[in-house]
DNA sequence: GAATTAAGTAAATCATACTCACTAAAGCCA
DNA sequence: TGGCTTTAGTGAGTATGATTTACTTAATTC
């Protein structure tokens, strides 16, 4: 009586479902190894098909990583226009996309870090969708900036793209404690920090050299005032 | 009179030399394919020896990549030191600090591209040198803001890691294009764009406060003169 | 000049993304 | 109902490239 090699009966189901199932696992799997060492066995037997069963519906490995990605970007996207609405002043406008952004980040820290340190080294990055779509999302505060500038809410000397590059930029690497998984992260905080040193800079401001002359001046001339009343 | 099957002599150099060659040929073969798909077989063929020797002078191809950027890093390092001395002032060391940093991406774009897209997704990156050496460069920058508030020349509410994340972080995303030799790079105009932005911020100036105070005060002075004026 | 160290090699081994040639379930339509 | 087409799925490869093993031989040391 050995165990007849019965294999059991091959579940089939509809593209949509199976495509769910393995970006689940992709993205679980992904997540437990990063991307370079998850293995593709793995991902296939997690989402309940054969390895050869993924080259269906992907065209590789890093297609599946993008297709991931892509959906993110394309919540954030919806996000922001959607956060944006009835925001007035370039200030206050920079400041919720700051917020927002962070907290894309805070929701899916697994995917992020993938983006941060996965998709931006691989061959002709800079062809695909996934950058077109990282495009469209940093456009959204350079048009903020520009906005601003052409208000006179910004100086008029802003680089926009340098704006776009220290906010964006200084989030990844702020925030990468986080996505490590060594330290939490205060959206609230780190906001109004980036937003307050992008407005106003870090200088104590010194308006004060004129400033204070004036000032002094002036109470100099309101004591004289108060003496002769006094005196009167 | 068939070819014997002579095998060229094998060619024996001393250590440090044969090194020297081996980080010769990996620099440029991870600069033209980049460090995935550099080939050990080719790097040790360029260098003149068999893939397996390569493994007696580094644990694996990783370590290779890391020798040369620790090569990279400590000589930014040295530059750091070297051009900060004598420099006086919080927002002139940082323009210092930025200038420099520039400079030396400018000088190695192939390393810096390495350094930005391999090494930090790598598993265990937070345990190698090469990221104690980032910490130690990254901190010249902390230390400098750090005493600039001290001073009394930055705000005191400013977070030095956030300066340093907008910094670093932010010349990482400016200079991307360059690193894919998509476009040139102004050493001078980055760096007075970065620093001005850090330093004074991009709104402009609401002298506002200190000036409603001003006119506040000036219009009771006035007052009470007009009353003095008019009552004699 | 024997012993030891260090530079070097050829030929495996191993891991894993991806391909090939095929099977069979589902849906369609007469 | 039964033939036809489409498509989900598979098992058994192939290819590639990093790393290991077991060995050879030139230099160095004393």
């Amino acid at each position: 009586m050995s165990p007849s090699p019965e294999k059991r009966a091959v579940v089939r189901l509809p593209r949509a479902e199976r495509m769910h199932q393995i970006e689940s696992a992709a993205r679980k799997l992904f997540h437990k190894h990063g991307y370079t060492a998850a293995r593709i066995s793995e991902i296939a037997a997690d989402a309940g098909i054969s390895e050869a069963a993924i080259y269906k519906f992907y065209s590789n490995k890093r297609d599946l990583l993008h297709t991931l990605l892509k959906d993110w970007y394309m919540g954030m996207l919806d996000d922001f226009y959607e956060k944006l609405e009835g925001v007035e002043g370039a200030r206050n406008r920079i400041k919720v996309i700051i917020w927002q952004h962070l907290k894309s980040i805070r929701e899916c820290p697994d995917l992020c870090r993938l983006f941060y340190s996965e998709v931006r080294s691989m061959p002709d990055y800079y062809d695909t969708e996934l950058y077109e779509l990282n495009r469209r999302y940093t456009l959204v505060l350079v048009d903020v900036v520009k906005t601003g500038i052409a208000s006179g809410e910004l100086r008029p000397d802003t680089s926009s793209a340098m704006v776009r590059d220290v906010i964006f930029g200084g989030i990844e690497h702020r925030v990468t404690p986080f996505l490590m998984g060594r330290s939490e992260i205060d959206i609230d905080e780190m906001s109004t920090q980036l937003c307050d040193l992008v407005c106003q800079g870090i200088c104590t401001p010194d308006a004060g050299q004129d400033m204070d002359r004036l000032m002094a001046r002036l109470e100099r001339v309101a004591d004289r005032l108060d003496g002769k009343a006094g005196g009167g």
